[in-house]
DNA sequence: GTACAGGTTTACGTTAACGTTAATTACATT
DNA sequence: AATGTAATTAACGTTAACGTAAACCTGTAC
């Protein structure tokens, strides 16, 4: 946590090797306003701060949040962080994403045991075919 | 488990109401070769085997499957069992699916615990402030 | 017999999250 | 000087899963 940690800078193309995505998403967040970086020229640089939103974004994305969801509480925490209004809506949204794991939970528990069942009946009938019953 | 609940039949907008879709969705579902309900004169008509379809499809979507994805399943378990080279086929597909459902039930879990600590956070920061300890 | 609540097909429109050129710039190396 | 690598903007293309509108048929209710 030296202070060369803060001051470490990024190119687009840095970044989208670290995250495993390509430069495209990179400036199509910035586009749709969730990131700003500085520039040196025209080239986009990117300080820590800046990393650490582009991983809050991909982090909401395997959440299940739309771009626009992200920006949403982006744009509550930056204009009034730690106001009970926005904390109250962080938790409905938290609370309706909680509501889809738990639905997705439940289905991929039954279509496992239908799996189990589908695998059963094959492995019978392979069985009955190296019997030599076939009709 | 009658005789009769298998000869019960459905018309489009019934199916829609009892899964809170749309007939247009329904329609396109087919379009996708996803079911093939009979008809009566132009109308079509749905019986239970075509109920039970349904709800694999909209099961299928809640897990994150594409529709091409289950029909790629849909055809795997149509196809015709009697040869030991499909069978086997079908295993092979059926573990990878499993292996993919493992993966998914890991990731559920984990976001799940994320979802835990932001609301624990949330909830403090909400009885900070009603405890009247505003910055 | 006419209004209406359903159904039908055909076909173009929509949204999200990028992909994919194209044309240009700039720095580094050979 | 030429080549290579990485960056830029602008803008059209793509895919999935439907939405939506138009124009039609059709059995039942009044």
């Amino acid at each position: 946590m030296s202070k060369y940690d803060d001051e470490t800078t990024y190119a687009i193309g840095e970044l989208a090797r670290e995250f495993d995505i390509t430069p495209r998403s990179i400036r199509f967040y910035e586009e749709q306003g969730l990131m700003s970086p500085s520039r040196t020229g025209q080239n986009r640089v990117y300080l820590n701060k800046d990393r650490v939103r582009l991983k809050l974004i991909l982090r909401g994305k395997r959440l299940g949040f739309s771009l626009a969801e992200v920006k949403t509480l982006f744009d509550m925490y930056d204009t009034n962080p730690n106001s009970a209004i926005q904390l109250e809506a962080m938790l409905e949204m938290t609370e309706q994403k909680r509501a889809v794991l738990k639905q997705q939970l439940e289905d991929i528990q039954m279509l496992m045991t239908e799996l189990d069942d589908v695998e059963a009946r094959c492995r019978e009938e392979l069985a009955e075919l190296k019997r030599g019953n076939i009709a």
